[in-house]
RNA sequence: GUUCCUGUGGGCUAAUGGUUAUGCCGUCGGACUUUCACUCCGGAAAUGCGAGUUCAAUUCUCGUCAGGAAUACCA
């Protein structure tokens, strides 16, 4: 068997969403499983679509996401240029090669020619077809004289290229998902080739590309499998029909209602489907899978089971370990809905798995945007305290915030209501003494002067741990409260506990007066 | 409309022509923690529908319904 060779080709339209990066992925899966090539190339043959900054950010996707291409736009290799309008010049040749074997005509329809045919057929609720059917009764040079053709070349007047599909044909391919899959040619419509601008159009461009860039298989999304009968054709009539790639179609990605997943699902689901963040021509930000606070290693993880499955009952991969257990035979025909929730329980999977000192690290620049520079040490040890409960990264701050600013609020003012008693206020005074007496201010005596006093003072947790909790953290959940008051310090806690046990009182005869 | 693809609990999925249809996420309950999370235990919940083949169908066939994709001088 040659040597495998895949591709990934997006076209640079905007941002690559994660359906993208899974096409991605499964091709670098595939490469790597099988010691072949990885090659990104870019499609950018519609130069009207093309956006600015779009190819950079694929690259750094890319990057991010860890699945670097072994040749392409910005990686080098022996079979550039990887950027198809770098190509330009290839195409022609091919088309016109196609032209004079009778496989392709000429075809001078103008735009409004092609919008008329299209009103005409839809009056009578059907669907306007350039093909065999049709193409008689079009202004190509196939319906017309030769005479006629030279004139209207004479004259200037544009054409393109179009791919004369024969009639009556069976064509199977075999995909790699799906089996062998059959189409009759009379389904098929006469594409265009080549463009009037010169510039070939995707089937005409990926089959040359394709076929020159050796590509062993084309691993892409499934919404090319109904044009892949043409590229099949375009094989055959080139001559390349012995090297043709092996086709494997991948199942889309769902949004989390129906459909296909799209660019603007993210702002409409308040969900991230960018890698990374992108800005729109508008100004608006589409918010990333990394700015959200996903772990790439996270993000892969689930994408690479959103329609595959590994034969297993393993779920946790990292990317070496998804490329021994990659298996194109178990990629599922049926779409995979894209579930937010299912990535974030991998992202924690992945939080939890990161040792503290990395998780400082990734955690520091959320803290530096709310203007904290803790020290490392300190860092280090808040995270040993919060990554359980973490799903992403700025939880981090939500369910932190207090190792760094004042405690501005108790959120649980029932607690205080019920438990809370104003002449207990001289008991908790002495322990607020107490606490600042202790000289090793470790969790460990902490907690034993703690219970020494519940024992002097016949107090029940119920009825003194809360109010630490509160006092130190607002909150009543979270970390074990003696390791928070640890990280915190005989300074901070007593600090708090002062103001906490006035804010405490206040409850009280609040609610005092009200009866 | 036409062509093609696909239908297993709420989501992702496993499985075999043959016990109680698997696991994970989510959800609910319990244990642990007087908290939350983690961990552990348990519960509810699925083969779209209808025929046919067969002793036996989630699996094979047909039909039907539903969803999706394609239907551009976009990729």
């Amino acid at each position: 068997m040659s040597k495998v060779r895949v591709r990934f080709a997006p076209s640079p339209t905007g941002a690559l969403h994660i359906g993208g990066v899974r096409t991605a992925l499964y091709n670098y899966l595939f490469a790597k499983q099988n010691g072949g090539s990885f090659i990104l190339r870019i499609e950018d043959t519609d130069q009207t679509r093309f956006v600015e900054g779009a190819e950079e950010y694929i690259i750094e996707s890319l990057k991010w996401c860890g699945i670097e291409p072994d040749e392409g736009v910005g990686f080098g290799g022996e079979y550039g240029p990887y950027r198809q309008s770098d190509r330009k010049g290839m195409y022609a040749q091919y088309a016109n090669q196609l032209l004079e074997s009778g496989h392709a005509y000429k075809a001078f329809d103008t735009k409004e020619e092609l919008q008329e045919a299209r009103l005409a057929a839809e009056k009578d609720k059907k669907t306007f077809r350039y093909d065999i059917s049709t193409r008689m009764s079009m202004r190509n040079s196939l319906s017309l004289s030769s005479e006629e053709v030279k004139e209207l070349e004479a004259n200037g007047i544009p054409f393109v290229l179009r791919l004369k599909v024969p009639e009556n044909e069976e064509i199977h391919f075999q995909d790699m998902v799906r089996g062998d899959v059959k189409f009759s040619s009379n389904e098929l419509d006469d594409k265009v080739l080549l463009k009037v601008d010169g510039m070939p159009t995707y089937h005409m461009a990926n089959i040359v590309d394709d076929h020159f860039m050796e590509i062993s298989h084309v691993i892409r999304g499934e919404e090319w499998l109904p044009s892949t009968p043409t590229h099949v054709l375009l094989y055959r009539f080139l001559g390349w029909g012995d090297s043709m790639p092996v086709f494997c179609h991948l199942p889309l990605i769902l949004k989390p209602t129906k459909g296909k997943l799209s660019k603007r699902d993210g702002a409409k689901f308040g969900i991230p489907v960018f890698p990374l963040d992108w800005e729109e021509k508008d100004g608006s930000i589409a918010k990333g899978f990394r700015e959200w606070g996903f772990l790439p290693e996270a993000v892969i993880n689930f994408l690479a089971l959103l329609g595959w499955n590994p034969g297993t009952e393993q779920e946790i991969f990292d990317l070496a370990g998804l490329v021994q257990a990659f298996d194109p035979t178990n990629i599922n025909k049926s779409g995979a809905r894209y579930d937010f929730a299912k990535a974030e329980w991998f992202n924690q999977q992945y939080i939890i798995a990161t040792d503290n000192e990395a998780l400082a690290a990734k955690v520091a620049p959320i803290l530096a945007a709310k203007g904290h520079h803790p020290s490392h040490e300190k860092l280090v040890s808040i995270c040993a305290l919060l990554k359980e409960r973490m799903g992403i990264l700025p939880d981090f701050w939500s369910k932190g915030s207090y190792f760094f600013e004042e405690v501005k609020a108790y959120d649980n003012q029932k607690v205080i209501r019920k438990k809370w008693k104003l002449d207990r206020r001289e008991a908790f005074n002495g322990l607020a003494a107490q606490l600042n007496d202790l000289e090793k201010y470790d969790a460990e005596n902490l907690e034993q002067l703690v219970k020494k006093f519940m024992a002097d003072n016949s107090l029940g947790f119920g009825d003194v741990l809360p109010f630490l909790r509160l006092a130190t953290s607002g909150s009543t959940q979270g970390p074990p409260v003696f390791e928070i008051m640890e990280v915190l310090g005989k300074q901070t806690v007593n600090k708090r506990l002062e103001q906490a046990y006035s804010a405490f009182d206040e409850v009280i005869k609040a609610k005092l007066q009200q009866l």
